[in-house]
RNA sequence: GCCGCGGUGGCGGAAUUGGCAUACGCGUCGGUCUCAAAAACCGAUGAUGGUAACAUCAUGAGAGUUCGAUUCUCUCCCGCGGCACCA
């Protein structure tokens, strides 16, 4: 046998560019075959991709072509999120403009991808910083104005002091920006948001239709989201109008509500103290836990620290007056910014009550809980019956919380309440490289949306790039000077820029009419080719991009663009490729270079071990001397083919039993991998099922020279279980099994082929084999026909020299017959 | 703290959902070819005992259900991910 290496570098490009002429992944949107809208996320332009880029393309590559060989006429599009701060800050740093470096690093991804023989319709290519599709994104956002769901307020926001700017919500992770990892401040700012709250509940329910999405990601959502049902009690200022509104999930609790705590930032706090004696200590606390970080704020570990305002309050159900507290542990973004404590019953306020000396009253009886508050050496948090709470004494404290909530609800001094801990999305930035929000400032007329037929407002190119804190684009006169579109005197335009996951939160409508230049897209052609059929892209966008796009796609039900309510029917999410235990990046030096490999392997070899590396929704490690198994099994294949055309597909002789085991084992084989396919993705059990059979043709190859078993019978089934091989090959290692194809004689492209059809009665088995077991260790195996009657069978097995050796001198107790399967004899 | 996922050979992992544990691949060892090496090919490879047939043990630990448990139930340990002073 040859040990020379397959001709991989010919054969890609050849194949390459044969698709493209073919045009395979460009479709006609309005063909009457069945669509299947297969779309992976579309990729930031970063520098060069690795291996573990990879992983997500090849993943979309291989269902693609799946679905291409099953029939389907299936889109396949690709763009880029193509604004965002990396190039804004290697601008900085390197002094070239975003946009040459961006779209310098899309040159090369392209490039790289279809190096990797990965294909798409690039005829539908979106590229989210030219002004051709950030249009259409301020097009969405006048949208959002329109219907009173964009909106510009003055808060409490995040602040990143290392990106110079604000952040989401869904950008801050532990108290840092994601991106930088520097502490995140509060500053007060004026700046846009979307009501993605108005969403919550929607955002939430919707999640049902979803039954095609990872329970993990829904699972994170809905954490996200953050539902809680509860009341919201009234509480009278002493001496005062006020009347502080707290909400509570524990109304049960409300005998036990022994003082109030407020946020620092709470906005009647002056009204409050006005007349305290130590205002001035006060205000002091308030600037200091002001000042701290967010991750010093959101610390549940750091110690809690409260001032006592001097003012007191009326619990209206227990009748006593209860001291208001402000502290630090109290956040002015949750609820009302202000807590009835419940020290017996709450960890926070049982520390914080006992820091201070403050009163603490038990009012749910546990099994072994003391009635003595002093003697409590924890907050008593689980169920239990209720005591010193009036009327409702002895009850359940779940009923409890219910009849309270109703006798405040009658009394008018609370209301029921649903919480979500979602806020509404900032979607402005103090940035250059990205959408110009679409607004004017008119000394007149206010904040005036810029007309439809004016976008796109486009992004000036000369801009100097200074971080401070405020947009670059304030330095430029031209743009920042324009005309109130209502009453045409002389205005000033927005500065600010949209967050990039605006852009992102619809680029999947694009693409179905991605050069239409009167409008975002094709309704009709949407309501056709959406939701998305296959989805798929890394975890780590389970709350942020889903959850955006998620939002978007309902508001454009609601305005009556779109038909669906959900954009995403079906989501795959894979998992990391790690090398060396960590993350692959640059910083950390361990990344692979897919170049180098396909120089010396080919892109089939990577493409095949990185879907046979593991199951593909987990992490996995990468070796070097993995991609090498996967060269060897197609240097194998190539071998086997062309050993079987050139000897006119003899295996040199198999007898008539293995040739029925082979064709048995091809359609096991075809059911496997469609099963693989069909179901999870799971590449690797479908890849390892491919290398059985073919090891099992190679088993066969210089078997029984002698064997009498007839050619044509012969021929038949090897020509069979080839063709077979190659189509289940196709959408792992395209390039080789076109080539192989097109050596077994066929003369039109492999995935024009139909993917194979399993025969379930090939499946069935005459002669099957039964495990014997004896009290449930496996003793003996025996072969007999499917057909055998128990009576007879039972004669059989205890026939058998093993199991007598087993059975003598004892009783059988139990005689279990698992059909087709396995016999237990119990003594 | 709460929620979720996971723990199987030296390694990545498989096991038709309660029925032969360790498929497939990597690695390792032995062999063929070679002056030699690489590549390729053939064979072995969970652990312990035994020349062997074979036996015993083994899926994080412990218990339970069952004729039979990697799979189901309970308790615990470890790892990963999400949320987290959310009232």
């Amino acid at each position: 046998m040859s040990s020379e290496k397959y001709p991989f570098e010919q054969i890609e490009k050849k194949w390459q560019s044969f698709w493209e002429r073919e045009r395979l992944f460009q479709i006609d949107l309005n063909s009457d075959k069945t669509k299947y809208y297969c779309l992976v996320m579309f990729p930031y332009p970063s520098a060069a991709l690795h291996v573990g880029h990879g992983r997500n393309y090849i993943i979309g590559d291989a269902v693609a072509r799946y679905k291409i060989m099953k029939g389907f006429n299936v889109l396949t599009p690709m763009g880029w999120d193509a604004f965002g701060l990396p190039a804004e800050n290697a601008a900085i740093k390197g002094g070239i403009h975003p946009k040459i470096s961006t779209l310098n690093n899309i040159k090369t991804m392209k490039s790289q991808l279809y190096h990797w023989g990965v294909g798409y319709d690039w005829s539908r290519e979106v590229t989210s910083c030219l002004s051709d599709y950030y249009r259409w994104t301020q097009w969405i956002f006048l949208k959002l104005l329109e219907r009173g769901l964009a909106y510009k307020k003055l808060g409490a926001v995040n602040w990143c002091p290392s990106c110079q700017t604000v952040l989401a919500n869904e950008q801050v992770v532990n108290g840092a920006c994601e991106r930088c990892e520097t502490e995140v401040y509060e500053r007060d700012l004026e700046q846009w948001f979307f009501k993605i709250t108005d969403y919550a509940q929607r955002l939430l329910d919707d999640l049902e239709l979803l039954d095609e999405w990872p329970e993990r990601v829904k699972i994170m959502q809905r954490n996200w989201i953050g539902k809680s049902e509860g009341v919201q009690i009234k509480f009278p200022v002493v001496g005062n109008d006020l009347i502080l509104e707290c909400f509570t999930t524990r109304a049960d609790t409300i005998f036990g509500a022994t003082f109030l705590v407020l946020a620092p930032e709470y906005p009647d706090i002056a009204r409050i103290i006005k007349d305290s004696p130590n205002k001035g200590e006060i205000q002091q606390f308030i600037q200091r836990s002001r000042m701290q970080s967010k991750r010093e704020r959101s610390n549940a570990d750091i110690e809690k620290n409260g001032i006592f305002t001097g003012t007191y309050a009326v619990n209206l159900i227990s009748g006593d007056k209860i001291p208001v507290w402000i502290a630090n542990y109290i956040l002015m973004e949750y609820g009302t910014g202000a807590i009835m404590a419940v020290p017996a019953h709450d960890t926070r306020d049982f520390e914080f009550a006992k820091k201070y000396g403050l009163p603490i009253r038990v009012v749910i009886k546990g099994e072994s809980t003391p009635l003595d508050a002093n003697m409590l050496k924890e907050a008593h948090v689980e169920d239990g019956v209720m005591v010193n709470s009036g009327d409702f004494n002895g009850m359940p404290n779940r009923d409890a919380a219910r009849e309270i909530a109703g006798f405040m609800k009658q009394n008018q001094i609370g209301a029921s309440k649903v919480n979500y801990r979602l806020r509404d999305w900032l979607i402005s930035r103090q940035r250059y490289w990205g959408a110009p929000i679409p607004v004017v400032y008119c000394e007149a007329c206010g904040i005036v949306p810029a007309r439809e037929e004016d976008l796109p407002v486009v992004l000036p190119e000369s801009v100097e790039f200074k971080p401070d804190g405020k947009s670059p684009l304030r330095a430029v006169a031209d743009f920042v000077t324009t005309k109130c579109p209502r009453c045409k005197k002389t205005a000033k335009r927005e500065t600010e820029t949209m967050d990039t996951f605006v852009d992102s939160s619809w680029y999947y409508l694009r693409y179905i009419s991605p050069s239409d230049n009167n409008r975002p897209f094709d309704k009709e052609l949407v309501n056709k080719w959406l939701p998305v059929d296959q989805y798929i892209g890394g975890v780590e966008h389970a709350i942020l991009h889903l959850l955006y796009s998620r939002f978007i796609t309902k508001v454009l039900f609601d305005l009556g663009y779109v038909s669906f309510k959900e954009p995403f029917k079906k989501l795959f999410t894979q998992g990391m490729i790690i090398k060396d235990g960590a993350k692959m990046s640059k910083s950390k030096g361990n990344v692979v270079s897919p170049d180098a490999l396909i120089e010396r392997y080919g892109c089939d070899t990577v493409r095949l071990y990185t879907l046979f590396i593991g199951p593909p929704e987990k992490d996995a490690e990468w070796t070097d001397s993995g991609v090498e198994g996967a060269w060897r099994f197609l240097s194998r294949l190539w071998r086997l083919i062309n050993i079987l055309v050139s000897n006119g597909f003899v295996l040199a002789g198999a007898d008539m039993d293995e040739l029925s085991k082979l064709r048995q084992l091809t359609h096991q084989t075809i059911k496997k991998v469609t099963l693989d396919m069909e179901g999870d993705f799971h590449f690797n059990t479908a890849i390892s099922s491919i290398m059985e059979l073919m090891n099992f043709i190679y088993s066969l190859l210089g078997k029984n020279p002698d064997s009498r078993v007839s050619c044509r019978e012969n021929t038949g089934a090897v020509k069979e279980s080839v063709r077979a091989l190659l189509l289940l090959l196709a959408p792992f290692v395209p390039h080789i099994s076109e080539e192989l194809w097109q050596l077994l004689g066929n003369k039109e492209s492999i995935f024009r082929n139909s993917w194979p059809e399993f025969n379930e009665n090939v499946l069935k088995k005459e002669v099957i084999q039964l495990v014997i077991q004896v009290n449930g260790k496996v003793r003996s195996k025996i072969k007999v026909s499917s057909q055998i009657g128990k009576e007879e069978l039972k004669e059989l097995v205890l026939r058998d020299e093993k199991i007598k050796r087993h059975i003598t001198n004892s009783i059988i107790k139990d005689f279990i017959v698992v059909p087709n399967r396995l016999i237990n004899i119990v003594i």
